[in-house]
DNA sequence: GCTTAACCTGGACGC
DNA sequence: GCGTCCAGGTTAAGC
């Protein structure tokens, strides 16, 4: 359970570790005592690509058509900052987007409990949450992600904002927001190509043109679906494979049994379960052994703890590897 | 049902 | 400085 305070009393609790000043910029407290949120892993695992770090320690970014900012004192996992722009303290969405209503401690015990292996993965990233990410932005980012960097989706991503999104003002600077379905349908592919979308331009186009066609409420309709009818639904869009679709399934419409299998997750099961087959290739098959794999061990939440086990991957692989660059 | 190639491009790496 | 390889996938063709 997680609590939004703003009271004096808790603020002066808090005041060895206070976040930075900015003009007459107002910081709420997110007081998390009961549950655990780790900033830094929750906006750099790879499930957003948006949230940029600045010099004083804050992070900026957006959620659908508000900017926000966050702060964390280091090594602190029960409490953070806050803010929202052009509406200020609008803690709905706050809430909303980090899941705050999920008690990861009790998964995490539970999952120490049930695969003693990767236990030590738990522990060494406490506070990574999923994220319930607006539609939109899920689905058209991660079309990006075709054999592709993470440090260049993040900045293919951040072209597209720059490029189609409305700019909002805060004290750190203008944010852009995820663009419209529609600005992305009538987007020039020309742009999009040299914004480093490259070959994927034309399929973000379609897709978006698609979605017009659709209209909002056949992804509204998504939310309310059992996890394989949603994923079903998704994988039969153009240019969405089951690896996409899983990816919205987990990141924004709360389908917790959804594993979203790539090279990484492959992998890792292959290492820390070598009973497992040799597999050549990720087919269809496999995808579905490898993901179910995930789901046999770790439960209905099973989403959850692969992301964990994916972002203790990446630190594993690149040492060093240093996710969101702050923002000159 | 599996394998393979094509699709872009920037960063890492070896020389 | 230059060449080579690889990266969070999807799709279609060939077998």
């Amino acid at each position: 359970m997680s609590l939004l305070r703003s009271s004096s009393e808790l603020m002066a609790k808090h005041m060895s570790s206070y976040p930075p000043k900015r003009y007459n910029l107002s910081w709420n407290l997110a007081d998390c005592s009961f549950d655990d949120v780790n900033l830094l892993a929750t906006l750099t695992c790879g499930q957003t690509f948006r949230w940029r770090r600045q010099a004083d320690g804050a992070w900026l970014g957006s959620i659908g058509i508000q900017a926000a900012v966050l702060w964390q004192p280091e090594d602190c996992r029960d409490h953070f900052f806050w803010q929202t722009f052009p509406v200020e303290n609008d803690w709905a969405i706050i809430r909303d987007y980090f899941n705050l209503g999920i008690n990861l401690r009790a998964l995490q015990r539970g999952w120490h409990d049930a695969e003693q292996l990767t236990a030590d993965v738990f522990i060494q990233h406490v506070g990574l949450r999923l994220l319930q990410q607006p539609l939109e932005e899920c689905l058209y980012s991660f079309q990006c992600a075709s054999c592709n960097t993470v440090t260049k989706i993040e900045r293919s991503v951040e072209e597209l904002a720059r490029l189609y999104g409305s700019p909002i003002e805060t004290p750190w600077g203008r944010v852009s927001l995820f663009p419209a379905t529609s600005s992305i349908a009538t987007a020039s592919e020309e742009v999009l190509r040299k914004a480093l979308w490259g070959y994927r331009a034309p399929r973000l186009i379609a897709l978006a043109k698609l979605m017009q066609e659709k209209g909002d409420a056949w992804l509204q309709g998504l939310v309310g679906m059992p996890y394989a009818d949603a994923h079903r639904n998704l994988t039969d869009l153009p240019g969405i494979g089951p690896k996409l679709a899983d990816c919205v399934c987990l990141f924004c419409l709360r389908k917790w049994e959804a594993i979203p299998v790539d090279t990484h997750v492959l992998q890792l099961a292959q290492r820390l379960w070598p009973t497992q087959n040799e597999y050549r290739s990720l087919t269809p098959r496999v995808y579905l052994q490898i993901a179910d794999s995930y789901r046999h061990r770790y439960g209905v939440y099973a989403g959850w703890a692969q992301q964990i086990l994916f972002y203790s991957e990446l630190h594993r692989t690149r040492p060093g590897w240093i996710p969101c660059q702050p923002a000159i």
